[in-house]
DNA sequence: TAGATCTTGATTTCGATTCTCACTTTTGAT
DNA sequence: ATCAAAAGTGAGAATCGAAATCAAGATCTA
């Protein structure tokens, strides 16, 4: 919900921790960078690379790859975005939300919908607990199909 | 426990569900195949193609990498081996368990342990079937420190 | 503003995976 | 057992995403 109506002030903050990183490692801020961050802060889906560079060429086409890539980097470096590997060979970003959520994958036509469960996450923090394991992040992902590929699925 | 008990009959099993698929599909049984299927299915770790390679080599040092690729993806089609991805650029391979599990990563050291929880395997399938999905698999990571890595990092 | 330092973009390199193709093996029918 | 058709194999080439290289350019601090 709040990321729908407040996504400009939580752009904000992102840009302001990422701002504070640069500062702290003595890194220099620059055009890129920032047209890099914002372009991928203000998408809505899960973007692959090829994705990104494409949008972002649309405001300075004169952007390489490898700035993007090592962008790429340092963003998930400094906790703002995450990588995520869903099989096909693409590593995909999406930005950190606040309140963690997990996917459902449709292996049938590769729909991918967002959800976040409480429960499962204290049960996950309580399993790591039992193990003398402290959790930093974690990736829970359903594969299966979708109401309309299951019923594809029928007609074959 | 039923795994380290039964190990062999569970081979068994398993083996003949990829009769089945070569038979069915009209594709061929190769002594590689046997082989590359034997080791893997005996393995205990998560092993990387590298590793696995080097394995089937050492029973026979004429298989080519091609083989075991190739072999792998059959054994996944045919459903008794997944495809995991840690993260650090190697695909790996595991038997598919009877109960499955899921896994704690250490992101200090790179220990991997696999836990299984009855609740949450519960609340995956709840959270699906409210979204009208049928959830075919799931892939559940842990990342963090263990107690040693924990440690050490208090250290610094 | 100077200069030290970091960043960029084009390109190369790398490493994992897939493809290609000539040759071999398996299989089912005879 | 024999044969032909179909599938599989192995070696190396091709591919593709990601990372490294390096000369030229931008940024920042004093």
């Amino acid at each position: 919900m709040a990321s729908l109506k407040d996504n400009s002030a939580e752009r904000q903050e992102k840009k302001e921790i990422l701002r504070r990183y640069i500062e702290e490692k003595g890194l220099k801020s620059t055009v890129q960078r920032d047209l890099i961050t914002d372009t991928f802060l203000k998408a809505k889906t899960h973007l692959s690379l090829e994705e990104l560079l494409r949008e972002v060429r649309k405001k300075n086409p004169r952007i390489g790859y490898a700035t993007v890539y090592r962008t790429m980097k340092l963003l998930t470096e400094c906790g703002i975005a995450v990588e995520r590997n869903f099989g096909d060979g693409q590593t995909r970003y999406e930005p950190i939300p606040e309140s963690h959520h997990d996917h459902l994958i449709c292996t049938g036509c590769g729909k991918i919908l967002e959800f976040e469960d409480e429960r499962i996450e204290r049960l996950q923090y309580e399993v790591a607990r039992e193990r003398n394991f402290k959790v930093k992040s974690h990736k829970l992902e359903l594969y299966g199909l979708c109401l309309e590929c299951q019923k594809k699925e029928k007609r074959t």
